[in-house]
DNA sequence: GCCATTACTTACATTAAGTAAGTCTGTTTA
DNA sequence: TAAACAGACTTACTTAATGTAAGTAATGGC
C-alpha cells in the first residue's frame, strides 16, 4: 500500500459533499439560485423538509449565508460565501466529467 | 431564477459521490489501494459492510472492476476503470479546496 | 483437527431520508 | 371581518440507508 491514512480535510470535506443532496444546493445555488422556492423546483426530486436541514447544515458550515430582507413579504435569500464559491472548481470537475462518461440509461429519471 | 433546470448527468453523477464512502474509495483507488483491506484499513470509520456494498455499486456503475487471481490464498484485487480513474480532477479539486477552507477544528475525529 | 486470514454475508439496531400535512406571518380577495 | 393564499419552513410518521457485531467459506499453518 501506499498511503496508510486519509489527510482528515479531505475526510471531512466528503462528511459534507458526500451527503445527499448537498452538492445539487451548491451546484444550484452557483448557478444563479437564491430563494428556497428557486431551489426547490431545480431540484424537483428533493423535499422541502431535506431542503430546508440542508441550508441549516451548510450555513453551519459556513458555505452559504442566509439573508433576510424585511420587506412587505419577507423576502429571504441564500447565497454562498467565499467558502462555498470556492468549491466551482470541484462542481466544474464533475460537470466535466458527468458529460463526458454517464451515459443517457443512467439517468436517474426520464420521466421529464 | 437563472436555470429552471439541472443537467441531469450532473444529477446522476452526484447519485454515485453524493453518497457516504463512495468518494473516499474512489480516492483510496486513485492513491495505490487494490486490495479490500487495504481500503478498510484507510477509511477506519467505514465499516466493511459498507465498503462491499459500496465496491459492488462502483463496479455496477462501471468505475472500478474487480479481478482475482487465483493463487494461493486467492488475492482479489480492485482497480479503477478509465471512468473511475477520470474522477481524479474532481478529488484533486475537493483535495485543494479542503486544504483551504476546512479548518483543523471541523477534522470529524481527533483520536489518531 | 483447530486456529488464523481474507473477503465477504447475514441479522438486527439505529439514524437518515421520504411523504404529507400543519404552522406562522402577512396580503389579497369577497 | 373572514376566508384563501404565498413563502418558508416544522412536525409526525414511514421507509430506506447505515452501523454493529457475529457468521461463513476457502485455504494454509500448527
Amino acid at each position: 500500500m501506499v498511503d496508510l491514512k486519509m489527510c482528515p480535510k479531505f475526510e471531512s470535506a466528503f462528511e459534507l459533499l458526500g451527503k445527499r443532496w448537498t452538492g445539487l444546493i451548491i451546484h444550484a445555488l452557483l448557478s444563479g439560485c437564491r430563494r428556497f422556492c428557486d431551489i426547490s423546483e431545480m431540484i424537483p426530486h428533493m423535499s422541502d423538509r431535506m431542503l430546508a436541514e440542508r441550508l441549516k447544515e451548510l450555513e453551519a458550515a459556513g458555505i452559504l449565508k442566509r439573508i433576510v430582507y424585511p420587506e412587505t413579504p419577507v423576502r429571504i435569500e441564500y447565497e454562498l460565501t467565499e467558502k462555498g464559491h470556492e468549491l466551482k472548481p470541484v462542481m466544474d470537475a464533475i460537470q466535466k466529467w458527468a458529460e463526458q462518461w454517464i451515459s443517457p440509461e443512467e439517468k436517474q429519471d426520464a420521466s421529464t
